[in-house]
DNA sequence: TGTACATCAGTGAACGCGCGTTCACTGATGTAC
DNA sequence: TGTACATCAGTGAACGCGCGTTCACTGATGTAC
């Protein structure tokens, strides 16, 4: 029942700062040189270490790839977290939507590589492990909640949805919203993966760079565009 | 005066010839390896020449890959605008729009490889020449066509929005309405460049991964939330 | 508390590979008179 | 129509580079008695 790490060893804790530091040198060449790029020789040489020492914590080039992601997955989820969390009035269900959109689309820009990583194009001949899925899910798990607390706010009328959803998208829905647990209704949950295609979306066309030239102030445009995501997802109460 | 094709030695047909092949090798070679994975010295060797001979043909790597990508932007971009020709009722603007999205998921789910060289994770250390400007332009010019036939239809009303535009966000938008010669206002705008990022992202999304064990008749999901976004963008007069 | 042994971290050399690009060259195809 | 020359296509060798991964090894740190 001890806590783990106090009863790290030293050699545990000095283990686990190579790790880190190996992770942190790595994503530093990441960004300088994008996923393809990243060489498990140059990582290894600025850590200073020959590079068959690094295999001592990474069995291979994918591993480290792996956690990578994970770790982006995480911090982009975390960043999302704390920005709804951080909004006061929890009733503004529209304001915790901007504000977790802002924040994420802050994380992407501030690390547009790690973004590219998860998000960007799949790398050519890997695989991602079962381990990404939970990290991976960080966000669209707020989104459904929102979605659940506005849906509870409007006494669980499913938001208006002009047409009958196909059966085949209903039956997909249907699995979704019995492992969910929350009963949302077909349209909110449509509407939910239209906001994440959305959100993630916008975000790429962005730092991928196809507004270049069109549009120049990306924030304002961003947050203009997410607005009209949240209306779609019923985030507003009255009008304006 | 003459036709530039009848004027063409023979020479200059085997050599229009060769660089189709060489072309068409590199994009198997792209399709099955990735962008990072096309090398000059194997696509030689499949056509083959030797590696230097590519030369001949291509100054460089990188200006096989700008080839590559123009053709994928014309390509696409040519059946996103066959699909919408292809469309007897022209007054039927939410059907032409289904048209072309379906026609444009249906080329980047036939080359995946392609759609994620031009709308994937930019390429590290590559600058797309200007060349590609025009091709890219392609399938929004459609969009901001249909918008405008939506607009004529409407009397020039602009869609509602029910947020004002932002002053940053309009300024950009005047440089787009003035540029293209079409008088589309703010609104319709702001909905025609957010219909092009839900087409494109809704296409990688599915791509790229993310609706893996979450949706499974992608097509369906497609198609609807597609007509979502035709619904924003004003391309039904009635209600349906 | 001290010693014998096991575990672990890191080294350095090597394997085998592929890459983009340059360069001097041969031989074939086109052009000018 | 025939010859002399220029242009072009393709060759083969070489330069210089970096990569992931394996393996036998040394020496330091931890563990059991």
């Amino acid at each position: 029942m001890t806590e783990t790490a106090t009863r790290a060893t030293p050699r545990q804790r000095v283990r686990a700062e190579l790790i880190a530091e190996i992770k942190e040198v790595a994503r530093r060449h990441l960004a300088e040189h994008g996923a393809d790029g990243l060489s498990l020789r140059a990582v290894a040489r600025e850590v200073g270490m020959v590079s068959s020492a690094v295999y001592r914590y990474f069995p291979s080039r994918d591993d480290l790839l792996t956690a990578l992601i994970i770790d982006a997955y995480e911090a982009v989820g975390a960043a999302a977290e704390d920005a709804d969390a951080t909004v006061r009035r929890r009733a503004d269900l529209m304001g915790r939507w901007l504000a977790l959109a802002t924040a994420t689309r802050a994380w992407a820009v501030a690390h547009p590589q790690e973004w590219a990583l998860i998000f960007g194009s799949p790398i050519p001949g890997y695989r991602a492990p079962t381990d990404t899925v939970d990290p991976a899910a960080r966000i669209p798990i707020l989104l459904l909640a929102l979605s659940t607390e506005a849906a509870e706010r409007r006494g669980g009328v499913p938001l208006p949805d002009e047409r009958s959803v196909p059966r085949a998208v209903h039956a997909d829905l249907k699995v979704l919203r019995d492992a969910s647990g929350w009963g949302l209704p077909d349209p909110d949950l449509a509407h939910g993966i239209a906001a994440w295609t959305s959100l993630v979306g916008s975000i790429s066309f962005e730092l991928f760079g196809h507004l270049h030239n069109v549009i120049h102030d990306y924030e304002a445009f961003f947050v203009h565009q997410m607005r009209a995501v949240g209306l779609d997802l019923g985030l507003e109460a009255g009008g304006r």
